[in-house]
DNA sequence: ATATGAATGTTATATCATAACACGTCAAGG
DNA sequence: CCTTGACGTGTTATGATATAACATTCATAT
């Protein structure tokens, strides 16, 4: 069953068990991008060119990028090329749930499920700084639970871990 | 020593319960300070004056301190007053588990339970950024399920939410 | 006492992020 | 029309966080 250019069919990369697998990345990209181009149309926010360009950025490298890498491709394509450029992009997206930020690395990755209200756990390799974004509703449900003992409420929250995936787990034995 | 509100026999903020509550927090500062003794003892690690000053620095504000702002601390006290002698001991406290590093703040803070094996989940309040370290056992198993589908291989992770504590939540109402 | 490695101190620089203001666009109301 | 106001973009400048590299001191074991 490969996945290789007969349409994911709505899923592709979006499907967690494929975040590590090879896979056509470009139907990923296409497809998310068109569903937060109808996101941001149903919403009334503004996906401008830039913005645009920065999500589909973000969709290309299928990792995490940092600000000033984003910027550094902005610039190259006549955008401007000061740090604000990128992060008011960076900042429309991740508000506007197109993007994710991920702490850890001090560094942005595109949403794969925009619109569909998650709560996302990014698992990082070490080795080869592969990012994916792994289905965490369990973990928030159970993080939930814990503040409530708590009588904390939560509004965001930031779920990271780093670790080996899987390929970099066979190259390491 | 003496204090007004006499003894938490072991307890003291350790206890995720008083985590939000009014508690005389030097007993948990002693407590604790006592306890990471022992272990850097028993493990042959060093607990210098400037790594176990900066310790104390993180469980008397009983919050989460930036690098500068221990470092502030630190040169007052006639230790360097050079960035690299904050993170360096704040480096030690964490690989040591006497205190984690809260990615959200770029803050760190000590950790309560020095030596106990613990995953822990930090509550980040918006309004007053009191940070409290939540019991997060059941988040870290999901998590680790979560990984596990995946194939991903966790190493250390990093749980953070941001929100409201009991006491912002009233104000706020 | 002295060789060794760890810890600390220092200089310098890298990296990440935002404040504040100027300019252009575009749509709503005069 | 043409103004006005909100928003987006671009720019300058600076602030905040973090580390590389090297010099010096200290502890320890021989």
């Amino acid at each position: 069953m490969s996945d290789d250019s007969s349409s994911v069919a709505g899923h592709g990369c979006t499907t967690s068990d494929l975040a590590f697998a090879d896979h056509d990345h470009s139907h990923c990209t296409s497809d998310v991008l068109a569903r937060a181009e109808a996101l941001a149309k149903a919403s009334g926010a503004r996906l401008t060119p830039v913005r645009r360009r920065v999500l589909e950025i973000l969709l290309e490298e299928h990792k995490a990028l940092g600000a000033y890498d984003v910027l550094q491709r902005l610039a190259a394509e006549g955008f401007g090329n000061q740090p604000p450029v990128a992060y008011r992009a960076l900042e429309f997206l991740v508000d506007q749930g197109f993007a994710h930020r991920v702490r850890r690395l001090n560094a942005f990755t595109a949403c794969m499920h925009p619109g569909e209200a998650h709560a996302p756990a990014f698992l990082i390799c070490k080795t080869c700084a592969i990012v994916a974004e792994a289905p965490a509703e369990a973990v928030r449900a159970a993080l939930d639970a814990a503040a409530k003992d708590l009588g904390f409420a939560i509004e965001r929250t930031n779920i990271e871990a780093l670790g080996l995936c899987p390929a970099c787990q066979g190259q390491a034995a």
